[in-house]
DNA sequence: CAGTTCGAAATTGTCGACAATCTTCAATCT
DNA sequence: AGATTGAAGATTGTCGACAATTTCGAACTG
């Protein structure tokens, strides 16, 4: 018994069937691989994931507390189809949510994940610089960005909520829309600006900006959309 | 078909059995008929509410979304047990989402949801003058507030998020600490100012004010919790 | 007697089948 | 012709049984 024989690496799927399967439609929904609006037929997803219907219904769960598609009894379940106005909703969550992480992380965030993040940020620069249309890199790497913070706050729930739930939402439409900052630069200079203010303990800057920073890409989105809906001519 | 046959008084149960056995254990455990840190063991449950495994196991898994219950794979699920630490933060939560409600409300809350909260308002006040001890209405009644500013935010996420899953963390705590508000006078005195603010369409002012009410809740706590703790010597 | 190991019981996870409900479409009636 | 009703088909909701995993206890060993 010297050897190590449960080495984590080698049980990756010790998690029940329900939860890989509600991680892998997560991940299609995100990605576009199964529509928006589309109807989701119980018998025919649990063939492609070839399981029975008994977990997948707790995936289906999952899914809706998650926001990702609506049930009605009886009816079925469909993938959401954000709106515009859900949308901008989500990001005034947001808002309310990063500030207040944005807050405590300047008073709690240890110097050595502000390091980390500093050198992050210093990685976008570079993928900015040579701007090859990595634009995979820049949308979840903004996400990371914003997921550190998260985590820097130092708060379980704060990272509950927005990591664990909305973030899905958030990429979900970054992939719909194929939206990757209008202006990269702008966004890295918002961001060094937030990481100076948490490194500086100033939680009222830090909180402050990072609203300005959020609120800047729903006015963004705001016009975006208005732009669209008046070109169809509603 | 001059009569209204499809009344919704005479369909209370079209919900799932799932959803509907959802919903009394979210109640037995918010009241404390179920304990928190109790193990819950499925057979047994799914025997009290009548009910097979299956569904009940949906019922599961949207109370572990809730944050109501814990789940490990394999092992069982157990009703969630709040440390302090975990109550400060969801009250970070509280102050950072429903500061926004309050600051959206003070722009979109139509004049008619104003004049019933005042009504409601007035309705404490005299509950408070004749204080005997009906804490239940106060408690209730205090998240009832809450929940209209939410609702006169007219952002269905900040709705869904709050009054959906939140509230149910914060109703089982008031109940299983059995905390009315330590001063409901004041407390009564600040609702007031808030709606004001939103009558007076200031957000910035009911924003503030909303996250001070909230912020001096949570200072209350973590200054019970810490005498507490301290009583107990550690 | 303490510690370990093995096994039985209980619990959780999964499956396939049956019942209830909704949707669709065609036949009938006004 | 258009609307209504009814039945057939498909889909969702529910159940009981089986398989896999964990837990608890008893027997065994040092």
């Amino acid at each position: 018994m010297t050897e190590i024989t449960d080495n984590k690496a080698f049980e990756p799927e010790t998690r029940t069937l329900a939860d890989r399967v509600c991680e892998q439609i997560v991940n299609a929904i995100v990605i576009g691989e199964i529509p928006p609006g589309q109807k989701i037929s119980e018998p025919e997803l649990a063939r492609t994931y070839g399981i029975s219907r008994g977990p997948l219904r707790e995936a289906m769960r999952r899914l809706e507390a998650l926001r990702l598609v609506e049930r009605k009894p009886h009816v079925g379940a469909r993938v959401v189809n954000l709106s515009a106005k859900e949308l901008v909703e989500i990001y005034r969550v947001r808002e309310a949510l990063e500030g207040m992480a944005c807050r405590l992380a300047a008073e709690n965030m240890p110097q050595d994940e502000i390091d980390s993040l500093r050198a992050l940020l210093n990685e976008h620069e570079e993928s900015i610089e040579q701007l090859d249309g990595r634009s995979y890199f820049q949308k979840e790497g903004d996400l990371d960005f914003h997921y550190r913070i998260v985590h820097g706050s130092k708060n379980s729930k704060l990272l509950e909520f927005l990591g664990g739930d909305l973030y899905h939402l958030v990429r979900m439409y970054r992939y719909q829309f194929s939206v990757s900052s209008s202006r990269p630069k702008r966004a890295l200079k918002e961001h060094r600006q937030i990481i100076d203010a948490i490194e500086a303990r100033d939680p009222e800057l830090a909180e402050m900006l990072m609203r300005r920073h959020i609120g800047s890409a729903r006015k963004n989105i705001e016009e975006k959309l208005t732009k669209v809906t008046e070109t169809r001519g509603e």
